[in-house]
DNA sequence: GATTTTTGGTTGACGTGTCAACTATTGTCG
DNA sequence: CGACAATAGTTGACACGTCAACCAAAAATC
């Protein structure tokens, strides 16, 4: 009795129940790290990961702008939280938006000069931050995790 | 001018500014399909994967419980969600709470016998969910993709 | 041409992460 | 012992992801 309650201890103690498992943890683990590092990139701008996601993909649209919801398509993220996203970069004049005339449901969305400005600041502080990030990484070994977590996606 | 130009859009189009930025936009997308596979698999049971975190540490630390910043060190998440994360749980009865005896400013966590029922049932369709993510891997790929994830957490 | 369907976008509600500020209890130190 | 600091936890406020429900403007259908 003594010996199978500690059994069942270490088995609730035991870190992983599979390699599949801890490579599971390790990714949310490392995502974390990530995700905070850039969160202290752009806090100082008053800028979430979001916010500046969204105006990149605006700048690449340049001045025919993007409606909505291809916005969100070039989001990793899904549809409803696109429209309060932007409502916010609107307020801070980040972002100008317009009434499409040819369809009137959809609603066209601009960078705003400010806005490239605070973007060409902050060009190379994100490309320094992502050299950082995976500094220890040489190019071979980026290319392999390349593979591999398209391989992961492959397995829809 | 013309050409210049066209160098301009050449550059807000390309995809990436560096092999850096691709793997961490490849991160990215990667993380939100592990992310909704699991969201996938909770959601039949009314559970978050936050949720089921707590949960599984709760059992982990079996009768003794955790007092409720122990389950947020050991969560990747950091303290004040942990409250109201329990709460939810608390009021599903999934979760029972009392406050120390020894230390009145400590709450003690346990998973109650109804969690102990669900995360037994969960247990194989979440190993099974792992194994199915990574499918696509070898073992050896998994172990060099687990070195790669601990390198990018060693860069602080 | 009027009805129905589809599309573009918005809103409400809820779970969660995060920061700052707060309470209550315990520890520390003069 | 009494003031002060540290610790455990909670609450409020805000950003965001997500679902379901919704409105209005096209498009499709009969």
């Amino acid at each position: 009795m003594g010996a199978s309650r500690i059994l069942g201890e270490i088995k609730q103690t035991k870190p992983f129940a599979s390699l599949e498992q801890e490579v599971a943890v390790a990714f949310l683990k490392t995502e974390d790290h990530l995700r905070r590092m850039k969160a202290g990139l752009f806090e100082p701008h008053d800028l979430t990961e979001q916010q500046y996601n969204v105006l990149r993909i605006l700048r690449g649209a340049g001045k025919d702008g993007l409606c909505t919801l291809a916005v969100a398509d070039r989001l990793i993220e899904h549809t409803p939280g696109i429209t309060r996203l932007i409502d916010r970069l609107e307020t801070k004049g980040l972002v100008r938006r317009e009434r499409a005339e040819t369809d009137r449901r959809q609603v066209y969305c601009f960078v705003t000069k400010a806005a490239l400005e605070l973007l060409n600041k902050l060009d190379p502080e994100v490309e320094k931050s992502a050299k950082r990030a995976f500094s220890q990484l040489k190019k071979a070994e980026m290319k392999s995790l390349l593979e591999h977590l398209e391989k992961i996606r492959d397995a829809h």
